[in-house]
DNA sequence: CCGGATCCCAACAGATACTG
DNA sequence: CAGTATCTGTTGGGATCCGG
């Protein structure tokens, strides 16, 4: 029952499409990312994902909350306190995201040295 | 030796951000998917990577090649033929996107369900 | 013909200033 | 503190053109 591998990324017109773009997205990922280690407030984040600027974070946030990725949790104090976390869905692919990260990270040495022999080839 | 774990993604600064975005990025993520399953010529790509532009393409691809992920293999022989294919980092990173994308299409039953009430409480 | 660079326009990202 | 509004610069995409 339930057997339907109808969802698939390659397809334009399919509805994963832009949920994939949310998460792997410029901003998305890295906030996810950040919100693995435990909720975070809005300006954590913002310090967390060095270099967003509040209308990307909370623009990125609304998207991983609509795709029910991401729980916005508002506490209507003085001073407004709104904490974000991850839903279960969101903490898998926060932690496969991760993954990704960190073999992007160890691999850097080898991509940089990639980086520069490819610009000495091309100083056209 | 070389235990530097000196790059961090989440610092604007870090040469590691750019090719986050690259490899994550809208498209790039989709070709270097696209090419898990072995080298491919442009315009193979171009249809397995549905509604990306040739402009985007070429570009996305350079990104990879020049980060040491992809290599570009030109055929000089008539008429001219351009395979794509991973470097064995560049097919790891692809495994580590298609396990996301995976996990991502199976779970989007809940995600649509999710998306429906957000719409629906957000009538404004 | 195939691969891809260019041009031009539309959409989106970012800085700043302002509101609940 | 947590966002929205606005205004502007950068980026993305389709049509078109060029080299092999």
């Amino acid at each position: 029952m339930s057997e339907d591998l109808e969802y698939d990324v390659f397809s334009s017109t399919c509805p994963s499409r832009p949920v994939l773009e949310d998460v792997t997205g410029r901003w998305g990922a890295l906030a996810l990312g950040a919100l693995a280690d435990g909720p975070l407030r809005f300006n954590e984040l913002r310090r967390h994902v060095d270099g967003v600027s509040q209308k990307m974070l909370a623009q990125s946030l609304q998207a991983l909350e609509r795709d029910g990725l991401v729980v916005r949790d508002v506490q209507s104090t003085f001073p407004l306190k709104v904490e974000y976390s991850l839903t279960p869905t969101g903490a898998v692919l926060a932690g496969k995201l991760l993954d990704l990260i960190g073999y992007l990270t160890t691999s850097m040495p080898s991509i940089i040295t990639a980086q520069q022999t490819y610009d000495e080839a091309h100083t056209d």
